[in-house]
RNA sequence: GGUCGGUUGGCCGAGUGGCUAGGCAGCGGUCUGCAAAACCGCGUACGGCGGUUCGAAUCCGCCACCGACCUCCA
């Protein structure tokens, strides 16, 4: 483990050279989906995040254990008292259970990272799978006086653990200022005080998803369940806690009011909170009428894209910016992160012509410690990217036979572009809609080249012209080099 | 209103007190029957006004503008 990876860590606000509690392993918790919608574009933003970290620590050695929750009960449309359970209300617009719909798009999710090529997690608990450890949590929080109960339902009291703890530590708020700037919602009379959250809650009679309890029959509230979660697979104290920023507050605040009333800890030493997604210029919003889901992503089917993009243009995408800055989606930058990325790609494939020779022309290892650099750098990926571009100039130039490798230093420069772009970035070549007769196509092919190659020989041009063209009008690309044409399927 | 962050060349997007990423687009060239593709080369940008400094886009102050969170959102 021998790095210098440093994190910014959201609680201290800076980067911190990261080191793990109880080394070799790591302990890595991420809030993830509530499953009561399609997966949208900024699912994406945090999940490819953390699933290059995840990556980065493995491949440094780390053994990691990465938690992942699935929301599927609590979370609730708003703070006041009959804010309905986003899952329970979808369930009752669509008239099927509240299990199905968390299983849909539960599935729908892990359909679309997949293909976005994200790991999936070491655990990956549901909230409804955990009200237990959540009671169990609720009751530690009760027993040290930091929570009461009002008609069924369990509520913290943030103003008596302010007093004890100081409330607002990651975000950087202060109570007072909550007292004077917090909206008043409707039905809040439950609550001592409006910046007070529910960790258990008295279900109204036509709410679906209910649970015994000893407070009421009832269901938990929001923030407790990461804290059961984490605490269960993790522990009291685990390394890193990674999320969106629009989760800093106030649910990691209160994750960790949870814990440090239940268990006297900040949960974890390292907060890591990436940036959102804007489209042109606006944050993505569903109020705001730009929200576009994977699916509309990957199809192009939606007003403002004006052509379908594939998961890896995406992916690339989001990894051309640093995950604490805002990125920007627009046809014009998706474009361009389309072509960069085909450049990558092609380069990886061509590296696998080059030929060794007598001497090395080539810092491999200046080149290799400046990509681990980039990355140690708060996981500076499009540092790294830019590294990837040098190499592949090199693999060009390599090609062209103005640059040179020996054999042995060939293995290594193939194997650390292939490290870093593949394994790490997760960036990988995408073939193109399944073709059943590969084989046939290729022989089709060829043999349409032939002729066309015949009629070049006899400056028929007209005909050479008439197949590159149809082929064109079919999606297929022909390129012309020295060594003959070449062709590639182009998906408009 | 409070808190926090941002403002970089046509676009996206890094970054550092002096050596001035990268991608895309654009321009020029090589190649080609013509194209396309590919490859090579080129552009000196850091919101405004002050200050610190030998030197700042990078540090400090003020101003302007944009955004996020404070309500559901990844």
């Amino acid at each position: 483990m021998d790095n210098n990876l440093t994190l910014y860590n959201t609680l201290s606000r800076k980067k911190e050279e990261f080191k793990p509690i109880n080394p070799p392993h790591v302990g890595l918790y991420v809030c993830g989906p509530t499953v009561y919608g399609d997966p949208h574009l900024g699912h994406s933003r945090p999940a490819i995040t953390f699933d290059l970290l995840f990556r980065y620590l493995t491949h440094l050695g780390y053994k990691v254990r990465y938690v992942r929750n699935i929301t599927d009960v609590g979370h609730l449309e708003n703070d006041a008292d009959d804010g309905e359970d986003k899952i329970a209300q979808k369930a009752r617009v669509e008239q099927l259970e509240p299990m199905e719909i968390a299983q849909y798009y539960s599935n729908r999710y892990h359909l679309f990272m997949d293909a976005l090529n994200v790991k999936r997690p070491s655990i990956e608990p549901r909230a409804s799978g955990h009200i237990i450890e959540q009671l169990q949590i609720v009751k530690e929080i009760l027993d040290k006086g930091y929570a009461y109960q009002k008609n069924g339902s369990v509520y913290f009291d943030v103003e008596k653990y302010d007093k004890d703890h100081r409330y607002g530590t990651l975000s950087g708020r202060v109570l007072d200022e909550l007292l004077s700037t917090t909206r008043e919602l409707e039905g809040q009379s439950e609550k001592h005080n409006s910046f007070d959250f529910a960790l258990w809650k008295k279900a109204t009679p036509t709410h679906i998803m209910r649970w015994p309890s000893p407070y009421s029959e009832g269901f938990p509230g929001w923030h407790i369940e990461c804290t059961a979660m984490s605490t269960k697979y993790l522990g009291d104290q685990f390394d890193i806690h990674g999320g969106g920023m629009d989760l800093l507050f106030p649910h990691h605040e209160c994750e960790i009011a949870q814990s440090v009333a239940a268990k006297g800890k900040t949960p974890a030493r390292y907060w890591i909170h990436n940036n959102m997604i804007t489209i042109n210029g606006q944050k993505m919003g569903k109020s705001l009428g730009n929200f576009i889901t994977l699916e509309e992503f990957f199809t192009g089917n939606h007003k403002l894209l004006n052509k379908a993009w594939s998961p890896m243009t995406i992916r690339f995408f989001i990894l051309q910016a640093h995950y604490r800055s805002t990125v920007d989606f627009s046809n014009e930058a998706l474009q361009a992160a389309e072509k960069g990325l085909e450049r990558l790609m092609n380069a990886l494939e061509q590296m696998e012509k080059i030929k060794p020779a007598g001497q090395t022309t080539f810092d491999i290892q200046n080149f290799k410690n400046k990509c681990y650099a980039a990355l140690n750098d708060d996981l500076n990926s499009p540092v790294l990217i830019a590294h990837l571009f040098e190499g592949t100039k090199v693999i060009k130039a390599a090609v062209a036979g103005k640059e040179s490798f020996t054999k042995k230093d060939l293995e290594t420069f193939i194997h650390t572009m292939h490290l870093f772009s593949e394994d790490i970035l997760g960036l990988k070549v995408e073939t193109e809609g399944a073709n059943p007769h590969p084989q046939i196509l290729e022989g089709v092919m060829k043999l349409l080249l032939e002729v066309r190659q015949q009629a070049k020989n006899v400056k028929d041009f007209e005909t050479a012209d008439r197949i590159r063209d149809g082929l064109k009008q079919l999606g297929i690309e022909v390129r012309d080099s020295k060594d003959g044409a070449e062709w590639v399927v182009k998906t408009p």
